[in-house]
This record gives structure tokens, C-alpha cells and sequence, in this order.
RNA sequence: GCGGACGUGGCGGAAUUGGUAUACGCGCUAGAUUUAGGUUCUAGUGUCUUUACGGCGUGAGAGUUCGAGUCUCUCCGUCCGCACCA
């Protein structure tokens, strides 16, 4: 068998006969170690790119991995479905969005079957079909009834140009939309929250769990839930009966409020403000509410604020001190409102200072001598209290507690948790997305959709116009139901949910994906969870993450599930990058087939261009299509490059040339095996000769190395450098009539098999077995063929190395000494020198010691 | 500003507990095969000089050690996340 290597051929047939075996169907429980791999489902978008190729290839070769280590493993695959982009198809071609979602799904579903992923399609979900989100559904109404689904009139993000609201989590930190990119506007409105803070401690303890998390996702966790301890302290607003209540993390400092700060947006402000300052105080709100998000956060941007003529006293020492109304303070986070001790906080120094509002100093640096230091920042270490009465002389680290105890004494405060994470806006005035059943009742109120009558069907026959609201606000026909309470008229809910809610379970069906009466079946997800491997871009480090972790949570205490946690391990795959031009006095990107690379010009102005790597998208012109690469290389090439080329978790530099290189390791296995006559094979006879020993080492040596890159942190890239090692090794092996040699071939189809699928069936069918390569055990690592006779000595003299020698392997350490010292190299050296001392490694090396 | 990660040839990247730095691949150079190009194969490829039994070399500088890419300290740089959170 002579021919040439062809992709095309071989991969198309390896396919069809894998799923005419069974091979990739998940087995029925039984006493093999379970293992379930799982990449995060994409959105069906049509077309499958790099990105998606790099997360499928890695929980593939895992996922072969554990199958020929023995182990039952589910390896599953589906669509994140529901979403915009599908009512934007619509609008822009007049493509029903179920329909368009549909085509896509089948035109992507063959671009992965082409890449040779040995996934369990029987297990496939897709979060737009009526069977799978009847329980997304039923799990809102699990939520409603515990208590953590409730409806709230709220000053919600508003998406202008997508026409929804979003989550916190969806508006980044310039106050931009997550999807639009628009600048997000404040809208008032009743909306569905999930109580995710009722798990916000628990979010957060957690964390500790996942030890196979990357240490900078739980950072950003950490900090997205944002907890802080301190105490709630209220101040009684004179001639009034209210109170300000505020949130501080140094109740320690409260002898040196100078001033109460409240939100412009806090309802307080009418009743505190005097006839006087009213002018001045609806002016500074108008112009505050002006204001976008963006300059309202702005980094250097001045503190203002304006007095609204009201006074509180300060409970610990009865001052009377002023308050006002400030940009800085936040009405979303905390009580709205603050204490302002300008000489021992930093935004309270700023302002105090920008309005002309006193100071006072009551935390003394320990290695101060006198109180009346000319303070140029605010103080804000520990010190010690001065000016605080009784607790003068404190150290304000024990005057934290020791002021709230005083507080929860006399009634005017007590220690607090507060955390930055808010509830769950989950509402979306949106069409393509899953219906919240709740239904409207003029007599019964708000209204759960009985079990019994779930799924709410999506209707699927809508027209779109224009962008702008949910056509489902006004279908009437849709719309207008009876009162499952009372039979009267009512109406449905025409809001749909986040598409975070249908990804914060799917893991959890993938266990039991075709269950026509539960979400899952509790002893399907007890054995199959938490997911042993999870394979995801770092985009979705908080959302998803996050939200998939509470979800989990929650059904564990409605007891549908026994786990705390859904994902054991987390790799965060980087990005797949390609070489950009751009110019930078243009900032214009230029398309690559524009361009020379040798001396890389802009076409219209002719200024000099700058390459970079960035990653691949359209608008840059540096997007690789995976569909050519599969045409022109297969399957096996574009598998091994993607591994190959950096190690999973870093970012990934296309490179045509690389690829190329790939092909040619492939073709080299090809002529390798290709090249084998399998009738010249001798009988063992017994005794190996050194070139016999030499070769089995090699072969095990890869297995060891191999296995290791696989079981620990997954480092494919080594990994495939063993492989083209013992490659290596087989071409310039003389013993090609050995059963080592044979045994070695075979030894390294095995390996390959995770890797390159296609290719290593093909070839191991040629080597006359009539098994799939599939379904035969890994190679079983034999350490005694890891021993050598020789080793290689490294002599060194004062820890440089001047020589190395061969000696017996397993030398004791005089014998090494004294190899060591004979050697032309060591004689070199010490020749009429004082030896002061010898160091001698076993197996690794002699260092002498000489008098300088 | 706070938090985290990282810095190794021309390039992507390797290096158990501190023990021969640069594995493997790309690129490049030379040669062989080929009508030619491509493919394939062989050899070479950190750097400097006085080409050696040599010097220098893992962002910079110091330290610990017989010995440091690896450990400690200081500094520089890059990337990422958060950012008025009281």
C-alpha cells in the first residue's frame, strides 16, 4: 500500500463508519469511572469559525482520551438557540427566526461532524425547542416558587438600539451594551428579577471548591460579588422622624463625619431639603440625570454636590452636621447614601476639598506625634483614635468592632454585610427567546402558568417589520388568555427570558436529554455531574460562569440535584488569532491580499502599515474560514495545528506555514506506516540488542510523556512534539524487522489516535487489524523499558559544565566520583588544584569544588 | 489606582524537587533528487571573538547556592480584569 495520504477520502469514510459502530454514544451506567467532558455550546450563528474549532477539538481528544483510558464518557454537543441575531435575520432578510435558527443549526451541525468530534448526538438540545425550554419554564416557576423569581419596578439598563433591557452583568464598565456597543440608557420599568444575592455568600465560599478553576476566573468572581464588611449606622434627620441610614467599612471613623451625602436619586432628598436650597438642589438633580452613565463614572471627573439645607446629628457624638446631595454616591449600591469623613477617605478628601466642607482628623498614624498634622491625602491605614471620646487611645482596627457594639448598644446602628452583586434582571422585551409563564389577572393578580399546561409555546409564524418591541406584544391572539384561577380574561406575560437562563442549565439535560416528564432525571444527573472537564473562552469568566453556578445551587435545594458545584475543572481556552494590517494614522484595517508582505503599504495612501495579531473577526479581514482549511488539509491537519501551535489556554497565532507543517508530520506517519512490510517481521528472539532497547525506550518514553501532558494541565502542544519524537525515532530505527519496530508503529498510531482520528484508523486498518483504533485500550507505559544502561554524566567545575561522560546507569556515588575525576574534562581542570568539594547527583552529575 | 498573569533564539514555544537552557515545529542556509518550481531527503542554524579544552547568554539589577530560566528582593515592560462599591 503505496498511495498518497488523502484527507478527504479517508475522513469521510472514518466517519460514517464510527457512527454506523456506536462508537461515540454514550454508555449506559456501569462499574467503568465516569468522565464527562463538555465544551460550551455555541450560538447557532451559520457558520462555524476558528474560535469554535480550537474549544470542540480540545474536549474531543480529551474526551478519546478517557474512552481509551476506560473510562464511560459523555461527550455532548447542542445550541444556545434563543437570541437576537435571529430577529435581526429576520428583519434584515424576512427569515422567520425559528426557521433561520433551524437551517443554521443543520449547516453547523455538518461543519463539526466533518472535524471528526466523537460527540453523542443522541443527547443534542437545542434551547429554541419546545421540549427543552417546557423545562426551562418549569425551572422559573421552581424559582417563583421558592420565593426567588419576583417582579420589580426598577430603574433597568436600556438598550437603545437592541430595544431590551440588560443585565449589570451585560453593561460594561464605559456603560456600553455587551452586544449593541450602545451607551446604555436608565428606563423605568416592572421587571422579573432572580434573587441570585440570596446565594451570594455562598457564590462566593465556593469558590474554594474549584480547584480545578484558573485562579484569575475566581478573582473576577470574586470581585464581581464584591463582598464587604462593615456596619449599617443611622444618622436621625433633625426635626424630622427619619433617619439617614448609611453603609460604611469604618464605622472606626464615625467621630469624623463631617457631612451626610445622600444619591440625587434618593427619596429622601424632597424630605430633607429646605425651601431655600430646593432652587439649587432641582437644578444639581437635572443636571446630574443629564448625564450619561459613562461621565457620571468618569475616572478623573470632579465630585460635586450641592446642600440641601437639612441637618442630621452624628448618633455617636451628637454633632449636628450638614447634609447633602453628590454625584459621587451611588443609588444602587449600599443605602444610597454615605458618611462623609473627608480626612480618612479619599473620595470624601476630594470633595470635601472641591466644596469647601471641613475636616477632621480622628485616625493618628502610629508613628505621628501630634494630632494637628496638615493633612495633603486623605489617611486611610489604621492608626489610632483620637478625638473619638471613649474610644480615644483605641487602635482603629479593634475601634471597628468596638464602635458597632457601641451602635448596637444605643440603638442607632449594627454590623453589616454588603455585597456589590445584584439580582438577576432576567425580563427581555424580545421575540426569539424563552416566555416567561406567568399570566396577568385584573382580579387574581400575577398568575403562574400551571404545570400542567407548560411549554408556553413561542408562536413561530411572526412577521417582523422594523426593529423596535417583541411582536409578541402584539399578538393578541397569543396574548389574551384565560386566568388558569378565576377563567376570566387575562393576559400573558410577553416578556421572554434572559438566554443566560437557557445556558445556566443545559449541562444539567445533557445527563438525561430526551426526558419527556422532568427536566432530568435525579439519579442520570447525580451519576454524570458536576462535569469533570469544561472547555470555554474567558468571555464568559463571569456571566455564564456565574449564573450556571447559582442555577445549580438552586435546584440542588428543590433537591433535583445532589451536587454543589457543576464544573469540576475549567479550562479557559484563548483566542485564535491572525495578522492584521492596520494603519495607524487612518486606524483602518486592511485586508491581507491587499498587501505586500514584505514591505506592507496602505493601497490608498501609501503609508507604512504595522502587523499585528489580533483576533480573527470580519471587520478586520483577518478571519481564517475553517471550511477551506478542512477542504484543502482535512480534519487530522487542522486538529493537530490547533494544538499544536501554543498551549490551550494561551492565545493562538494563526499561521499558514505552521499548518503546512502540520500536513507534512501527517504525511510523514503516512509513509512511515505506509512504508512497513509487515512480512519481513522476525519472532522475537529473546535477547534485545541495543538498537531493539534504544527503540522500546523511545516508545515508552512518549507513552510516559503523553499520558502525563493528558492527565495534568493538558498541554496537547507537548504532547504532539513526543509524537513527532518517537515519529523520529521509528524513521531512523534499523531495526525495521523487529517486533519492537512493529510494536513501536503501532504504539504510535495509538497515541495518535486521540489527536489525529481519522489517520490513525486508517492506518492501524492497514496494519490488518479489524477493529476501530477506537475502541482499543491506550498503551500500557512499561517502566522497566524506561531503564538505561548508560547515562550521561555531566562534569562540572564550580557549576559550569566542561564535559559529560558515559558511565553505567545506576553508579553509586564514589564509583561516579571517581569516573567523574578520571575524566579527560575534570583532569583538565583540577590538575594541581586544592578539590575543596565534590558534589555528586546521582544519575545526573559531579561538580567539583577547587580552591579559586 | 487596586487585583491577577506574564517576560526564554528570527518566530510559536520546551525545560520534574534548583542540576547539560533553547526539546518539538516554523523560518532561514547549503547540498541531493527533479527539465524547472513545489514535494521529499540530508546537513547546519543563540551570540561574540582571537574558532577555543573559549567568553557571554532566559526583561534589568542585586541576593541565596557548589550550581538559578526555576528561589528571594528591587526596578522596567507587556497583557488581562475591576474601577467613585462608601
Amino acid at each position: 500500500m503505496e498511495t498518497r495520504y488523502s484527507a478527504a477520502d479517508i475522513e469521510a469514510k472514518w466517519q460514517q463508519q464510527w457512527l454506523e459502530l456506536g462508537l461515540d454514544q454514550t454508555p449506559a451506567k456501569n462499574d467503568q469511572p465516569k468522565f464527562y467532558a463538555l465544551s460550551m455550546f455555541p450560538y447557532p450563528s451559520g457558520k462555524l469559525h476558528m474560535g469554535h474549532v480550537r474549544n470542540y477539538v480540545i474536549t474531543d481528544v480529551i474526551a478519546r482520551y478517557k474512552r481509551m483510558k476506560g473510562f464511560r464518557v459523555l461527550h455532548p454537543m447542542g445550541w444556545d438557540a434563543f437570541g437576537l441575531p435571529a430577529e435581526n435575520a429576520a428583519i434584515d432578510r424576512g427569515i422567520p427566526p425559528a426557521k433561520w435558527t433551524y437551517q443554521n443549526i443543520e449547516q453547523m451541525r455538518d461543519q463539526l461532524k466533518q472535524l471528526g468530534l466523537s460527540i453523542d448526538w443522541d443527547r443534542e438540545v437545542a434551547t429554541c425547542s419546545p421540549d427543552y425550554y417546557k423545562w426551562t419554564q418549569w425551572l422559573f416557576l421552581q424559582f417563583y416558587k421558592g420565593g426567588l423569581a419576583y417582579q420589580k419596578e426598577a430603574a433597568v439598563n436600556w438598550d437603545p438600539i437592541d430595544q431590551t433591557v440588560l443585565a449589570n452583568e451585560q453593561v460594561d464598565a464605559e456603560g456600553k451594551s455587551w452586544r449593541s456597543g450602545a451607551i446604555v440608557e436608565k428606563k423605568l420599568l416592572r421587571q422579573w428579577f432572580l434573587k441570585i444575592t440570596d446565594y451570594a455568600e455562598e457564590l462566593l465560599q465556593d469558590l474554594d471548591k474549584l480547584g480545578g478553576w484558573p485562579e484569575r476566573v475566581k478573582t473576577m468572581q470574586q470581585n464581581w460579588i464584591g463582598k464587604s464588611s462593615g456596619a449599617h449606622l443611622e444618622f436621625p434627620i433633625v426635626d424630622s422622624d427619619e433617619k439617614i441610614a448609611v453603609f460604611t467599612t469604618r464605622p472606626d471613623t464615625i467621630y469624623g463625619v463631617t457631612y451626610v451625602v445622600l444619591a440625587p436619586e434618593h427619596p429622601l432628598v424632597a424630605k430633607v431639603t429646605t425651601a431655600k436650597q430646593k432652587a439649587t438642589v432641582d437644578a444639581f438633580i437635572e443636571e446630574v440625570s443629564k448625564e450619561s452613565e459613562q461621565d457620571r463614572t468618569a475616572d478623573d471627573k470632579p465630585k460635586k454636590g450641592v446642600l440641601t439645607g437639612g441637618t442630621v446629628i452624628n448618633p455617636a457624638n451628637g454633632e449636628e452636621v450638614p447634609i447633602l446631595i453628590a454625584n459621587y454616591v451611588l443609588y444602587e449600591y449600599g443605602t444610597g447614601a454615605v458618611m462623609g469623613v473627608p480626612a480618612h477617605d479619599a473620595r470624601d478628601f476630594k470633595f470635601a476639598e472641591e466644596n469647601n466642607l471641613p475636616r477632621k482628623v480622628v485616625i493618628l498614624p502610629d508613628d505621628a506625634d501630634n494630632s494637628d498634622i496638615c493633612l495633603l491625602e486623605a489617611y486611610t491605614d489604621a492608626g489610632t483614635m483620637i478625638n473619638s471620646n471613649r474610644f480615644n487611645g483605641m487602635s482603629s482596627v479593634k475601634g471597628k468592632s468596638a464602635v458597632i457594639r457601641y451602635a448596637e448598644s444605643e440603638g442607632f446602628g449594627e454590623e453589616r454585610i454588603q455585597y456589590r452583586l445584584r439580582d438577576w434582571l432576567i425580563s427581555r422585551q424580545r421575540y426569539w427567546g424563552c416566555p416567561i409563564p406567568m399570566i396577568y389577572c385584573d382580579d387574581c393578580g400575577v398568575v403562574p402558568v400551571p404545570e400542567e399546561n407548560l411549554p408556553v409555546i413561542l408562536p413561530e409564524e411572526v412577521e417582523f417589520s422594523a426593529r423596535g418591541g417583541s411582536p409578541l406584544a402584539q399578538m393578541d391572539g397569543w396574548k389574551n388568555v384565560d386566568c388558569p384561577c378565576c377563567n376570566k380574561p387575562a393576559r400573558r406575560e410577553t416578556d421572554t427570558m434572559d438566554t443566560f437562563i437557557d445556558s445556566s442549565w443545559y449541562f444539567l439535560r445533557y445527563t438525561d436529554a430526551k426526558n419527556e416528564e422532568k427536566p432530568f432525571n435525579l439519579d442520570d444527573a447525580n451519576d454524570w455531574m458536576g462535569v469533570d472537564q469544561y472547555v470555554g473562552g474567558i468571555e464568559h469568566a463571569i456571566l455564564h460562569l456565574l449564573y450556571s453556578r447559582f442555577f445549580t445551587k438552586v435546584v440542588r435545594d428543590r433537591k433535583l440535584v445532589g451536587i454543589d458545584e457543576p464544573f469540576k475543572r475549567l479550562l479557559t481556552q484563548g483566542m485564535v488569532q491572525a495578522l492584521t494590517y492596520k494603519n495607524t494614522n487612518t486606524n483602518k484595517y486592511i485586508p491581507i491580499d491587499q498587501i505586500d508582505p514584505e514591505d506592507p503599504q496602505d493601497p490608498e495612501t501609501g503609508d507604512p502599515l504595522t502587523g499585528f495579531y489580533e483576533k480573527m473577526s470580519k471587520s478586520k479581514y483577518n478571519g481564517v474560514d475553517p471550511a477551506l482549511v478542512l477542504d484543502k488539509y482535512g480534519a487530522d491537519t487542522a486538529r493537530m495545528f490547533i494544538l499544536f501551535k501554543a498551549p490551550p489556554e494561551k492565545d493562538l497565532e494563526w499561521d499558514d506555514a505552521d499548518v503546512e507543517g502540520q500536513f507534512r508530520f501527517l504525511n510523514r506517519i503516512w509513509n512511515l506506516v505506509s512504508g512497513c512490510d509487515l512480512s519481513v517481521v522476525k519472532k522475537s528472539s529473546g535477547e534485545l540488542s541495543k538498537d531493539e532497547k534504544d527503540l522500546r525506550r523511545a516508545v515508552h518514553t512518549a507513552i510516559k510523556e503523553i499520558q502525563e501532558d493528558l492527565e495534568g494541565d493538558y498541554q496537547f502542544n507537548t504532547a504532539i512534539a513526543e509524537l513527532m519524537k518517537l515519529s523520529n525515532a521509528l524513521k531512523d530505527a534499523k531495526c525495521v524487522t523487529s517486533p519492537v519496530y512493529i510494536g513501536g508503529i503501532e504504539i504510535l498510531l495509538l497515541l495518535l489516535a486521540p489527536f489525529a482520528p481519522h489517520l490513525a484508523d486508517e492506518l492501524w486498518q492497514s496494519l490488518g487489524h479489524t477493529q476501530s483504533i477506537h475502541t482499543v485500550s491506550f498503551p500500557k507505559l512499561d517502566e522497566s523499558a524506561l531503564k538505561v544502561d548508560e547515562i550521561t554524566l555531566v562534569i562540572q567545575i564550580m557549576g559550569k559544565t566542561r564535559g559529560t561522560i558515559e558511565v553505567p546507569a545506576g553508579s553509586s556515588k564514589e564509583d561516579l566520583e571517581k569516573f567523574a575525576r578520571e575524566s579527560e574534562a575534570a583532569q583538565r581542570y583540577i590538575e594541581g588544584q586544592e578539590i575543596r568539594k565534590i558534589i555528586v547527583v546521582p544519575n545526573k552529575l559531579v561538580n567539583f569544588v577547587i580552591a579559586k
